[in-house]
DNA sequence: CGGTGTGTTGATTACCGTCAATATTAGTGG
DNA sequence: CCACTAATATTGACGGTAATCAACACACCG
């Protein structure tokens, strides 16, 4: 295995206000003040460059900050002696990183930049501060950690409960809709991930995968070439991972 | 498939300070003051029974408070209507419900319990109120949350790293060690849930979890008797299920 | 222009799901 | 208290899906 080293010196951060960038999406509410967004600014004192490849932070270093991704892409995983690496999720632009370390103050898993990618650094201190002062942004911070628990009993879901292609189908789509909302291509997409990491994502081997990504191919629901996607028939997709996108109960 | 009513007239509740049960190993840091565990018990206005195969809350049905399990024990699951259900977790003495529905003020999924239960009632505007009183209880209440999503995330690798027997074992394993955390038998345990719930739960159909038990039996790993399990070979158990407990890194 | 990492495809196997029959328990009412 | 029923659990035979093993194709990089 590739040695993981936590990044180097840093590139050069880019710069313009954090209440601009999408960490907007994630902490002010829709109907948030001027005010509430210099607040924001405040909070974000770095920024850091990470290139492809290497780790944001790994299991077991000390935890003391939340990072929001500001461009490009992350996967977090947990590795064990055992199995090899799970992926708990992938987190694009506008996604926070690291509120698995609050817990125990030691991060429970591996982030690692799946392309060069620059992330905010929002330190936990600072964020515990502003939340007691702010009951809206204590809301949107609870809010926030609210939704990676959905998030993750929705992984759950698509572990246990389908069968290959539909994980697959229902990873797409996600990625489909987390594009949309950041104003991107919602037909045609770039994965930054390898066929490898998206099944240790989705609990199948990286044939599978590829088998199913053909399969799709074939059927004229996607054109796939390597990692460019183009999405030609998005309501077939959504059938087969209807579980995720489906808000029904199921009664009688 | 039965119908889940949301319980109807209450029982007795029971009597007694919250801060003398489970809820204190939640909510209170080990050097918590007197003052502080009469904050806790402020929160907690009301308690409510709920007998077996009923519903605490509903999918859907809207978000006002977190519920601490006093005694007894739930499971939660997302109904859908293509695959049935995923029981994302199971929760029982001095362990939190509800903290999903912070989200978007709806709860995401459904709370049963799997036996005649009792819970306390935490508002969650009190919760945050305090939270913002006091930095410390706001930092353990963060800390439950976080928690939750690491052990949501090693779920995931439980259902998609693990082979069957190994899911169950694992399972086990993580039983055992709450009873102990409860200061029961670590060897000897009841299960209160069905070879179905456990299915769902792990990604298995109810027969794979038969076959798992009976062939832990028939190595001598565990004494079998419906829902009475002692753990014989306790190690053994461990081994199997090393994933969840092993905290190594897979490194070169 | 090789070489390495990544992706595709095929053949075979192992594991788990499905279907089905039986056993055991808990819950109910005589 | 016992008989009866419905729910839960066990066990077996069989089949399907995805894992494994292996060969090959293709891009990206030096």
């Amino acid at each position: 295995m590739k040695q993981l080293p936590i990044s180097g010196p840093s590139l050069e951060p880019t710069r313009g206000a954090c209440s601009k960038c999408a960490l907007r999406e994630v902490f002010l509410p829709p109907d948030s003040s001027a005010s509430e967004a210099r607040r924001l600014d405040s909070l974000v004192l770095e920024r850091r460059q990470i290139r492809r490849g290497e780790a944001l932070f790994q299991k077991g270093s000390p935890f003391a900050a939340v990072h929001a991704v500001r461009s490009g892409s992350f996967k977090t995983c947990i590795k064990t002696w055992s199995i090899g690496e799970q992926i708990t999720g992938f987190q694009m632009a506008g996604e926070l990183l690291g509120l698995d370390g609050i817990g125990d103050d030691v991060h429970r898993c591996d982030a690692v930049a799946l392309e060069d990618s620059e992330v905010c650094i929002i330190p936990y201190g600072a964020l515990e501060e502003m939340s007691r002062e702010s009951a809206a942004f204590q809301r949107q911070f609870h809010r926030v950690m609210s939704r990676e628990i959905v998030r993750s009993h929705e992984a759950m879901l698509l572990l246990g409960g389908l069968r290959a292609s539909d994980r697959v189908a229902a990873f797409l789509s996600g990625l489909m809709q987390r594009q949309q909302a950041l104003g991107l291509s919602p037909s045609s997409l770039v994965l930054s991930m390898s066929r490898q990491e998206i099944g240790t994502y989705l609990g199948l081997k990286l044939e599978t995968v590829s088998r199913c990504f053909s399969r799709f191919h074939d059927a004229g629901v996607l054109d796939v070439q390597h990692r460019h996607i183009r999405i030609l028939q998005p309501e077939a997709l959504r059938q087969a991972g209807a579980s995720l996108t489906d808000r029904f109960q199921g009664s009688s």
